[in-house]
DNA sequence: CTGTTAGCGCGTTCAA
DNA sequence: TTGAACGCGCTAACAG
């Protein structure tokens, strides 16, 4: 049986009170005995059991943090902002891999509950909200992070990919380019219905037409990208410079670059999304819209942690939900 | 406040022990009993308060996986597999961030252990294991995958890193390669000490020369790489195949003949480790190791699990560390 | 400033 | 087959 607050008492010749008031910096308590229990603490090589003091206080230290898929160089930079930001507070973070599956994504909110996490941040894996509902039944604070969902209302923070995408397109048509083809993951999802919109924005307002045959959507994933592309490539008439939604579209985009090199494809120039340390190898880049991973993933941490202390606070009814918009930055190579 | 064990039992009409028979699947109890219970547990939306049970049990339901960086795709295929295997036994995931830092490390064990994780698995972020044996010393079985490490032992899942360098060294020679340059991670991780083992071993078994000029050691980063190929490239005579450790070397080493192309750099081949989603598009790469990364996490898990349930079942001693090798294969491209 | 005491929600005896 | 009662380790009143 490992060593408890009653042996430490024992050790030092207090109460457990007093070990408790130590362990947690409860300022009236005399330095004398303080640093008597402390030494005691050292001694009989204490550990706080905390799944005992979760009964007590109902807050366990831990969050959630629920992710569509781990191999994915975007969610990993905003969970390290997550992680980073809430380390520091002394949080655990449990993360979850939705496997981009609701099902998945629903049974994970599930454990999360049972876990008794104090609050949980969420990537979204669609546009389905609804089985959210049970973290706020059971008065969990929730954040979601990068994309909106249909039928859950919280805390929310997003890049501005209307901004983003528009700005990119701005910055091409300034150089000339008056024609763009675009490959764009599912509309259903928010982030991507909004980079399309900054699309068509820019088109609208410098008089550009929108040609649907060199508009194409698919998934978000790297055969999706190659898939488009490759559907692109065989239009009668093909863009030169194409607006690709985010980075693993881009990456099978340019697989298909590579791999069916010709004149066509020669000349292609690509206005990507998402800077991440392998975008700087990936050929035809002309431009990126670089989204702030890792502050987002901090922002949400940090609104985490003020709605949990509201609650912890006062009992009265919380504030609304806020939106936080994140500037983009555009990178040019 | 939730609805506890105690509101089930009043709304079924039958005692707290009862409630818990049936949440715990104690087989002795009548089927009417048990459905009436169970309609209870629905209708007044019952969950289970891990914390609680915790308490009694000294069992949460969570290991800890501890890694030395998130935004990482060969960590996070590991991980992947880690979580498959957890999550259809019950099991949540506490992913822990090491940023690549002792420091942090040991901190981030001090955490697992304060949270009553049941196990824990650790992708070593240094040669140091020293501060591990806090895990042991508080009871909490650990499994290491990929690295090993000094000053602690417990099972481990690793790659055949020698025979997988040197199968790699061995088809190259065999189709006629006699010079070879290497660029590896640092000397002291013992995965890249044994891929570098197998590629000295092949070098040997086949009479071809060591030639310290050409062999390259930084750390494990694409900036690594990039300069480790600058270096390489800056050589009187340098070789035309490089046999590279790992993924995000031989993407820092492609960066760099992107970048720098010319005649010498054009009849680059190079020999890599890992296969990732992003290899198929790496220029220069004519053959690469792969290891099992899901597997490897699956392994480690299953590995844990049995640890868990050996420790909870018998109080003898626990059987000596298990180590286990897995299988890479070749990938041609 | 410190000690005493009473649960937090659950699993587990021991009786019935 | 079921219920009553106790205690896991800790914190939060309330005393003193």
């Amino acid at each position: 049986m490992a060593v408890t607050v009653k042996n430490v008492a024992l050790h030092a010749g207090v109460s457990t009170a007093t070990v408790s008031r130590v362990l947690n910096d409860d300022p009236g308590i005399r330095p004398a005995t303080r640093s008597r229990v402390i030494e005691s603490i050292k001694i009989t090589g204490y550990r706080m059991n905390k799944a005992a003091r979760s009964l007590k206080t109902s807050r366990t230290g831990t969050v959630g943090l629920l992710v569509p898929e781990l191999v994915n160089d975007f969610f990993m930079t905003v969970a390290e902002g997550v992680e980073d930001i809430l380390r520091t507070e002394g949080y655990g973070v449990i993360l979850c891999n939705a496997n981009e599956d609701v099902r998945y994504e629903a049974d994970r909110i599930s454990l999360l509950i049972e876990q008794c996490v104090d609050g949980v941040i969420i990537i979204p894996t669609s546009s389905e909200g609804s089985h959210f509902s049970s973290l706020s039944d059971a008065g969990i604070p929730v954040v979601m992070v990068d994309r909106m969902v249909n039928g859950f209302k919280a805390d929310a923070v997003l890049a501005d990919n209307i901004n983003g995408a528009y700005s990119a397109m701005q910055n091409l048509i300034s150089t000339g380019c008056r024609r763009f083809g675009f490959i764009g993951g599912s509309q259903e999802l928010s982030n991507f219905r909004e980079r399309f919109e900054g699309f068509k924005r820019a088109l609208s307002d410098y008089g550009i037409p929108v040609e649907k045959d060199i508009i194409k959507f698919g998934n978000v994933h790297i055969d999706s990208g190659y898939n488009l592309m490759k559907e692109l490539m065989s239009e009668a008439n093909p863009p030169e410079n194409v607006f690709i939604a985010n980075y693993f579209l881009q990456v099978g985009a340019t697989k298909f670059l590579i791999e069916n090199s010709s004149a066509k494809t020669a000349s292609i120039h690509i206005a990507g999304f998402d800077d991440m340390s392998l975008s700087s190898i990936l050929g035809f880049s002309s431009i990126t819209v670089s989204q702030p991973m890792m502050e987002m993933g901090r922002k949400a941490a940090e609104m985490l942690l003020e709605r949990i202390e509201e609650q912890s606070a006062l009992a009265s009814a919380p504030p609304p939900p806020r939106l936080v918009r994140l500037k983009t930055t555009l990178i040019k190579h």
